[in-house]
DNA sequence: TCCGAACGTGAGACAAATTCATAATATTCA
DNA sequence: TGAATATTATGAATTTGTCTCACGTTCGGA
């Protein structure tokens, strides 16, 4: 069969029009066409759409079957439209975000939360754990925004500056290391240290101590989730470096120290990677602004 | 938007192919139409559908929702195709059943039980109380079948006869009447007469008694159930005139006596009416094999 | 940097949808 | 019932849209 939206829709003005002439007039076209059109759709499906002996034309059982689909599926197509008239007005969009940076779930949720009260047409997700690469996600459109402290020389993605963060070194009280003023790299010699699932390019314990000092912790302990982090870290199951966002939710509990990591303390930038295309767009300038202030009212938390 | 479902079709075999060639291929049509098709599709949204900048044509994030509508929409236009096949090879149809006659019901269910068993693919259906009359709404086309006890001479409509009862008369034992071999019209002037709530020329008690006759019961007590009219009438509230195959099902019980109406008992004859074009279909056969035998073994129970 | 694979473009061929004019058929009302 | 009216069907011409062919362009990998 070769059914096609133009027959549903005809199918639907002649049953609201009850009739073929005010239902082609409807359609802006003449009453001749829709006979045509219908005689056609008829001799293609083999069924008999309207009962031919009555004169305002109505439909048949089978064609009620198909008028049933009409009006099942066309709001659908009306409502894709629409959602693609506002994504040209640039009222609606997609912003799809993968972390690099497994510790921003802390900032992203209330960043999202002013988010989608302000933009409810714009179709929010975060990925936390990709399958792939984060930034070749970006190019192929899989992926909307991602947040990395890395940035690349990427033809059509941009590297939007966030805010800098300190990874902050955290361990039990208990920990011989809470007597020291700063932690170094050969510190963690004899430590455990947790980590997030990642690759160690991903995490700051590496890529700004341990692998420059060429340094290998005892033991190393991936874990999933922060607050469980935090909990190893209070019973002196091992040691961290987080962001300061972090420690600073558990800033003054007598269960935590922190301490800087090296004499001067470390910075670090996160960057949001977003295609070249999407910089222009109203509600990304929206995100980046929320993206850039969120966080600091949970640094100064 | 001038989307059409070549277009999701188009969509979903890009996707399902991986690039422009194959899914044309897949199509039977030239790689050149397709990209024309898209292109068309792209200057009618004025949305990017496809990444571009990478070779095996991948699709954007609009292209994406556009193939989740595809996704949703083209299986159940598929299904539609099938369905109409099946009609026109007599497989599938729809049975849609106007009772003029309320006892029907008893053996119509039944009948329909059995029905659905042996051709699932018609879509059947039963409507005690039309808003309108039942024959013009065959010939509409609204329903398929007409359970009446009166045919007429109507152009594209066939009274199929379905079997004979025997309108009888069922009041209380403490009833005075329960005392005569047989009851007549006279009997009921002074009767309270339980009946449904359909016109009088559908009810047997006046077109085969009361009117003829012009008798007057004393009172009428419309009531929707024959379970409720069967209470009534054991506790003595009134009379009524049931069809045998509804009246056997009491025979026995103390609270009820059953007569003949007038001397030699009245014979009536119920017939389906259905549309000249409907009577060729094997489901349609079927059923009036249903609807013959059926009853006839409620009638002997 | 070259090659091959995949996609884009434009002109003409072709098919399909539409229109115009008119015929055929229901419905209505006297 | 039959004329008047309203509604749908039909056929040929025309317009519109879609497809093909041939070639150009772009991209990705060796």
């Amino acid at each position: 069969m070769h059914l096609e939206l133009r027959h549903l829709r005809s199918i639907r003005a002649i049953h609201e029009a009850g009739g073929l002439a005010r239902a082609a007039e409807m359609m802006n076209m003449t009453q001749s066409a829709l006979s045509h059109q219908i005689k056609g759709l008829e001799d293609q499906a083999g069924v008999e759409l309207f009962a031919r002996r009555s004169k305002p034309l109505r439909l048949s059982a089978a064609g009620q079957r198909l008028l049933r689909l009409a009006l099942k599926v066309l709001p659908e197509i009306d409502a894709l439209g629409a959602e693609f008239r506002a994504l040209r007005e640039g009222k609606a969009g997609r912003l799809h975000i993968a972390m690099e940076c497994h510790a921003c779930f802390e900032w992203l949720m209330p960043c999202l939360e002013h988010f989608r009260g302000a933009w409810p047409q714009v179709d929010v997700d975060i990925r936390a754990r990709l399958a792939f690469e984060a930034l070749p996600a970006l190019v192929r459109e899989e992926v909307d925004l991602v947040i990395s402290s890395d940035p690349e020389d990427l033809p059509g993605v941009l590297f939007q500056p966030l805010f800098d963060y300190a990874p902050v070194f955290i361990c039990s009280p208990r920990n011989p290391l809470a007597q020291k003023p700063y932690v170094v790299a050969e510190d963690f010699a004899d430590q455990t240290l947790l980590t997030y699932p990642v690759e160690r390019t991903r995490l700051d314990a590496f890529t700004e101590l341990l692998t420059p000092a060429r340094v290998e912790p005892l033991a190393i302990r991936q874990v999933e989730l922060t607050a469980i982090m935090l909990m190893l870290v209070a019973s002196n199951r091992g040691v961290a470096v987080l962001p300061d966002w972090v420690v600073r939710s558990v800033r003054g509990q007598p269960d935590f120290v922190t301490r800087p990591v090296t004499e001067n303390g470390a910075t670090r930038r996160l960057y949001a990677a977003i295609r070249e295309e999407d910089a222009t767009q109203p509600w990304m300038a929206h995100f980046l602004r929320l993206a850039r202030t969120e966080p600091v009212k949970l640094q100064r938390a």
